[in-house]
DNA sequence: GCGGGATATTTTAAGCTTGAAATTTCTCGG
DNA sequence: CCGAGAAATTTCAAGCTTAAAATATCCCGC
């Protein structure tokens, strides 16, 4: 099965705000769904562990589990598994610091830090290749605009805030 | 729980074409978090269910349920399950033509249908307001150098070509 | 009208994801 | 010191998702 990425899109007829929406999203699916299928084709990996691995190679010393979670944007119970079959294959590491037995901390095993160099490479390059035809004006625009879209996001979350400052004005 | 979208990013000294993609990658979950968690909330509903009844109200008569995957972007294994979900709540129905006795066509419930304008609207309404301070300019303007990313990333799908044009010099 | 290949869907196994409840450990005021 | 509440992680149930294998049906050339 390949279920290649057909990318549907765009009904027509809507607001404008849904259909930039749909497209941001079928964008992001075309995208990631190329990355998944080469990293599981390729390494054996999934994309979620790829991820996990990002995030432990760009940290020094380790990283509670609970910062994981924040960083990859996943609830807290989902790291745990995504860490244990990491574990299991001998790429990642868990600690229990002997200050805060509450705390995990999850590193890379020098295995995983090697291995992830390599699959940190392929997976630039298949980015620079899928993109190559986006040229400097658009990926600068681009870059600004979606911060702008995340800003905008971010104001009108659920309802209550539950960090950072009250709707300033 | 709640697991708020804290929505880490950017890790710098990265290509651009991987930065972009991160970008794109945190706005659509930032996005999609938040209409899954109303969607949720609100009506009980899935994300991917709301898609579904957002494909069946489009169309007029029922859809295939191989077209339904196609459109989603999804395998056709992820349907039958969704479908027979949402048939089991009665807003699908599934029907067996006689024509071909291999497919199956889903159709709204008149239930499902009078449900559905009520989930559209509210959705509406959410992406309006999260979108709100995106302004006309760089609404038409993402809008389009999306598409042109769209068309970047498939050029370079996997290897293979299963259909269309072979690469037009 | 038969049989092989194509087409449509379902099933299956493995893994991802959420939200909520449960555990474990820590902190701190009295 | 003790116990209440906070904090970090795990467990759990339900649902999503993929890729691959299995089923079922159809089409077509002989």
């Amino acid at each position: 099965m390949d279920m290649e990425a057909i990318v549907h899109e765009a009904p027509e007829g809507h607001k404008v705000e849904l259909r930039l929406w749909l497209r941001l999203l079928s964008t992001a699916n075309l995208i990631s769904g190329e990355v998944r299928r080469r990293l599981r084709a390729e390494f054996g990996l999934t994309l979620p562990q790829f991820d996990v691995l990002a995030q432990l190679d760009r940290a020094k010393g380790g990283v509670r589990l609970g910062e994981l979670s924040e960083r990859m944007m996943v609830t807290n119970g989902n790291v745990t598994g995504l860490v244990a079959r990491l574990e299991s294959e001998g790429y990642v590491r868990r600690e229990i610091t002997e200050q805060d037995r509450r705390v995990t901390v999850a590193r890379l095993t020098p295995l995983g830090r090697r291995r992830f160099r390599v699959f940190a490479a392929a997976h630039e390059t298949w980015l620079a290749e899928m993109l190559s035809q986006v040229d400097e004006e658009a990926r600068e625009s681009l870059l600004q605009r979606l911060g702008a879209v995340k800003a905008s996001v971010r104001r009108h979350l659920g309802g209550q805030e539950e960090e950072g400052k009250p709707p300033a004005a």
